[in-house]
DNA sequence: TCTTTATTTAAACACTTGTTTGAAACGACT
DNA sequence: AGTCGTTTCAAACAAGTGTTTAAATAAAGA
C-alpha cells in the first residue's frame, strides 16, 4: 500500500478540478467530496491549498521535464559529436513530443497538461510562479539550442520567437486539441496527430523565418 | 455630466483588477474601495458581478471589433476589386495592428488587452464565453480571408493554423510585450515595435508554410 | 498484549464572498 | 417651497472560504 491512498486520491481530484475549474474557483470541499476524503485531510497531508497545488504540479512536471531535458540534451550532444548545428525540427520534437505522449498516458495527465497550458496566462503571480520556476531551466536550454541551430539570428529575436512558440504550445495544451470555437459553420477540426504535425510545421516556419 | 461618474469609475477599477488579479480573485470590495465607491453601487449600476464583467468587456471590445472588422473587410473588398487574392500580411495587419494602437490609447486599454489575451485559456466557461461570443464573428471573417489568400491549403488546416496564431497573439496580449521570464541570464527583450514586426514575420511564415 | 505513532473524522473557527435592504442625500423640475 | 426619480450609504444577510482543534480510529512496533 502506498504511503497514503487518500493522499494520491486528493492529488488526482485536485488535478482534475484545478484544470477544469481553475485554482481559485476550486474549493477544498469540492476536491474532498469528489474523492470521498475528509476536508481536514488536505491540510493534514499537504499543509495548505497552495502547497497542494505545488504538489499537484511537481508530481507530474518533475518527471516530464526530466524526459524533455534529456531529449533536448541528446539532440545537442549528438549535433556536437557530428560537428553540425542541431536542427530546429529535432529540438522542437524533443520539446513537444514527450508532452503529447505523456498527455495520452493517463486521463489525469490530460487534465494536468491543460493545467500547465494555462499557467503562462495565470493572473495570480504566486500560482504562476509555481509553474514558471519548474519550466524556466527547460526554456533556457531550448533557447540555447535554438541559438546553435540558427546562429545567423540575434539571440533576442530568437527569445521573442521562442515565446511566440510558447504561446501556441500552451494554447494547444490547454485546449487539449479541441477547439474553443465549436461551431457548425467552421470546417471540421483536425485529428490530434495531424494537428501536431501542423503545429510542428507552423512553428518550424515561424522560427526559421528570415529576420 | 455622463450618466454616472461612479459607473465608469467602477468599470475602470474592475477592468484593472480583473486584468491583474483575475476575475474570480477580484472581490467587489476590492474594486469599490479602489475607486472610492460604495459596495452596493456595483449591484445598483450593473446588477451582479457577472454583469459587471460583461460591461467591462463590451465597453471596449465592441468598438475595437468594429474597427478590426472594417479593416479586414476593406482588405477583402479591395482584393476582390483588383481581382487578386488578398495577402496574408494585409489580413494579419488588419487584425493585429488596431489592437496595438488601441492598447496604447489609454492605460486602462492596456489592462483590458491583457484581460482579453487571457480569455482563451479562462477555465470558467461562463466567463470565457463572454469573450468568445464577441470574438467569434471576427475569427470567422479572418478565416474566410485566409481561405481566399491561401486557396491551395485545406480549410481545416487553415483553421488549425489560425488557432495557433490566436495562441501567440493572446500570449503577447496578456503579457503586454513583457516577458514572464525576467532573468539576467536571458538576452534583453525586444522593444515593442520590433516585437510586433517579429510577431508578424513569425505568424506570416507559419501560416504560409507548405502543407 | 500495551504503547505509540499515523491517520481520519466531525465540528467549529474566523474570515471573505456576492447580494439585499431601507433609509438618507442629492438633483431637477414645477 | 415641495415633490419625484436617481443615486449613495452603512448595515446586515446567507453562503462559502481555508484552516484549526480535539477526539476517535487504525496501524505498527515492542
Amino acid at each position: 500500500m502506498p504511503p497514503s491512498d487518500t493522499k494520491t486520491r486528493i492529488l488526482d481530484g485536485a488535478e482534475r478540478l484545478f484544470a477544469r475549474e481553475g485554482f481559485h474557483n476550486t474549493s477544498l470541499r469540492a476536491i474532498t467530496s469528489l474523492v470521498g476524503a475528509n476536508l481536514a485531510s488536505v491540510n493534514y497531508h499537504f499543509g495548505s491549498k497552495d502547497a497542494l497545488l505545488q504538489a499537484v504540479i511537481e508530481r507530474r512536471l518533475l518527471p516530464l521535464n526530466q524526459i524533455r531535458e534529456a531529449k533536448i540534451k541528446e539532440v545537442l550532444t549528438r549535433a556536437r559529436e557530428d560537428n553540425t548545428p542541431p536542427t530546429v525540427e529535432a529540438l522542437l520534437r524533443a520539446f513537444i513530443e514527450p508532452t503529447l505522449e505523456f498527455s495520452d498516458s493517463s486521463p489525469g495527465a490530460r487534465d494536468f497538461i491543460s493545467l500547465v497550458g494555462r499557467s503562462l496566462s495565470e493572473p495570480d503571480e504566486t500560482v504562476r510562479n509555481c509553474f514558471l520556476v519548474l519550466i524556466f531551466p527547460l526554456f533556457q536550454l531550448l533557447l540555447k539550442g535554438l541559438c546553435e541551430a540558427l546562429p545567423h539570428l540575434p539571440q533576442n529575436i530568437l527569445l521573442a520567437r521562442l515565446q511566440f512558440l510558447m504561446g501556441t504550445v500552451s494554447y494547444v495544451m490547454c485546449t487539449g486539441g479541441r477547439s474553443f470555437f465549436s461551431n457548425t459553420e467552421l470546417p471540421s477540426p483536425l485529428d490530434q496527430k495531424t494537428q501536431i504535425q501542423q503545429l510542428l510545421k507552423y512553428a518550424l516556419a515561424g522560427l526559421e523565418a528570415a529576420e
